[in-house]
DNA sequence: GGAAATGCGCCCACTTTTAACCACTTTTTT
DNA sequence: AAAAAAGTGGTTAAAAGTGGGCGCATTTCC
């Protein structure tokens, strides 16, 4: 279960940390695509087979924007020995990527933000409508 | 069943105590991340799983907002032999935590404070307003 | 086609943070 | 009053994070 929070800075080499923990868990092998809401996801390779495995009995014609956004800008991504990562500029681009980053855990997958755009969008974020919806779902 | 009030202080490196009765109850293991109104809450291991599997068949796409509060914030602690906690930055700022603490046992969790921030959530609370919720729900 | 340049993976060294210990004081219990 | 439990403080060791150097491969330019 991946959760939590960890910020890290993008290099001069261009290289990002992973945390540590999510590693351990998700394996070795990561698959970084775009994400809603101008961030981007991380699944290890259990958890994207089986979003993969979604796919599998969609009609193609339905599902080709789908495939064009998740496929078409997924990286699979091995972790040098202190744990980096290396993103494409596309991808950074999508999520505004500069320097400082901020890693979240959310059960399944993580997510990569911008930190900057993180903190935007918390402070964008309404609790009070989040908090409806935990009490809807009789949290 | 958790309950009572129990007054620590952060020490220099940051360690704050959680009650020991709450342990006993609890587990070892404790979950803590923001909750609403200031503060944190934290679950032990059967509480959080109980909340986790409502998760299991939530689509992706609905529950991400809940996900990036929910678990974007949590940690997974384990008390070090004396019982202390280390709480991360970003959970002590969201609480606003210093270095008086509190910590409440509210029957299932418990929830920690920042000991002033407590106190004037304590002043501002309408005791009138939950008579009377209290009254709607025929208490 | 060959030499310089660039990008990237791999490795090593250093710093910082976190976890694990241990010792001691205070409070509670019997 | 003694013993046990709870709470506090500090030291040490391990892990995580960060920066940079080196070499190989591909690319680019002459």
């Amino acid at each position: 279960m991946l959760m939590g929070r960890f910020d890290y800075t993008v290099d001069s080499k261009s290289r990002a940390n992973f945390p540590s923990k999510f590693r351990n868990e998700m394996g070795d092998v990561l698959y970084v695509t775009k994400w809603f809401d101008k961030c981007l996801v991380a699944y290890g390779k259990e958890q994207w087979d089986k979003l993969d495995s979604r796919f599998d009995d969609m009609p193609t014609v339905q599902a080709k924007d789908m495939l064009r956004v998740l496929y078409g800008n997924a990286v699979e991504l091995v972790p040098d020995k202190q744990g980096r990562i290396l993103l494409p500029q596309y991808l950074k681009d999508h999520a505004g990527i500069t320097k400082d980053i901020v890693v979240i855990g959310a059960r399944s997958y993580a997510e990569i933000w911008d930190k900057e755009a993180y903190e935007e969008h918390q402070r964008n974020t309404d609790f009070a409508a989040i908090e409806r919806k935990l009490i809807d779902m009789e949290f």
